[in-house]
DNA sequence: TTAGAAGTAGACCAACTGTTCTACTTTCCA
DNA sequence: TGGAAAGTAGAACAGTTGGTCTACTTCTAA
């Protein structure tokens, strides 16, 4: 019952940090926050507790999206090297995005040097979230060395981005797929 | 003459930024650039005009820096082939340092959203002339593709640099010089 | 119907930001 | 020797930051 016909502040709060932490960094103001969210000051700081509470929840949420948008990109085929590999073709069009930025967990990790900060426990179980996803992968398709063959496309992986956020025109998604098919053999 | 005993205020502050930008992030405050280069407030403002004048400076001096640091690199050894691979060895050292934190220049371009700002072009200034290098090695070992190949090694270089920097005990310079040998062939 | 929880709106605060300015001292060259 | 240039020290300023607080409204469930 009461299907909650539009979403509450706390939702508008985690859509809104989700946004504007990617757009503009984790330097965004508090108001700038408010404003996009539609939702009163007050609310911010009992939902989340403060400001960094407010990241670390909008990590934690993105978090799920981001494997969930891995999956669906493996999804794309069946037999697993294809899936692998598939994968990089989904990254190749993602960070042709005219508003690709990189990636979110290394922007974040860079924004705080203090290794304390909650967002650094996000980010860490982000990484081995992925890390283990590609362990799966590559035991299905009976990869000798599984862990090794994950830090490689790791590897290809976190390129890919970095190069997709820096240097337009470039298909760096072909060029880690190129290297990523090496890998599998 | 007047060798100047020690370095003024100028090259103070240049240093300071290049340690604080970098272990700190562009946030730095400007109050602790002064106080780590022990410089008078004002000879901030006069020497750069604004913060942002600093930041320009200290990349653009930090850039040729870390393009010596690439030839330096390269330099371990004669053979063109084995030139790059011995540069995925030093990454991997450089990387294992504790006080790594990643590629500086894109951090940088992470830390400022406006694409106007002047950090943007020594970023840029800094890929061009790195990716030139990776060329002109590859021409020289007479490579097929260099062009091809020069943006897959960079590709394999950031992604070596972000999970040095995120994942400690892993080494990626390896990983990536493995792959490293592929592209060379 | 009504009490209480949840939300809004916005004033307010202390701390900090980059920047400008004034006053004094050092350096160095003609 | 003298005087301009460059440097230091630090007060002051306006704007912004994250966070708290009060007053009012809306929703909702007993």
């Amino acid at each position: 019952m009461t299907p909650r016909t539009s979403p509450g502040p706390r939702e508008r709060l985690l859509a809104a940090g989700q946004q504007l932490f990617y757009s503009q960094g984790a330097s965004v103001g508090v108001d700038a926050l408010l404003k996009e969210a539609n939702v009163a000051r007050r609310s911010l700081y009992e939902h989340f507790g403060d400001k960094d509470g407010l990241i670390a929840a909008v990590l934690h949420r993105a978090s799920a999206e981001d494997l969930a948008w891995y999956e669906n990109a493996l999804a794309g085929a069946t037999e697993p090297r294809a899936r692998l590999l598939g994968l990089f073709d989904r990254l190749d069009e993602l960070v042709a995005t005219p508003d690709f930025r990189g990636c979110r967990y290394f922007a974040t990790d860079l924004s705080f040097a203090d290794p304390a900060h909650p967002a650094h426990a996000e980010t860490d179980a982000f990484r081995r979230s992925l890390h283990a996803l590609l362990v799966r992968e590559l035991e299905a398709m009976g990869h000798a060395h599984p862990e090794r063959a994950a830090e490689q496309l790791h590897l290809l992986i976190e390129g890919t981005l970095v190069v997709g956020a820096t240097q337009d025109g470039h298909h760096p998604g072909r060029a880690a797929r190129d290297l990523a098919a090496v890998v599998l053999d």
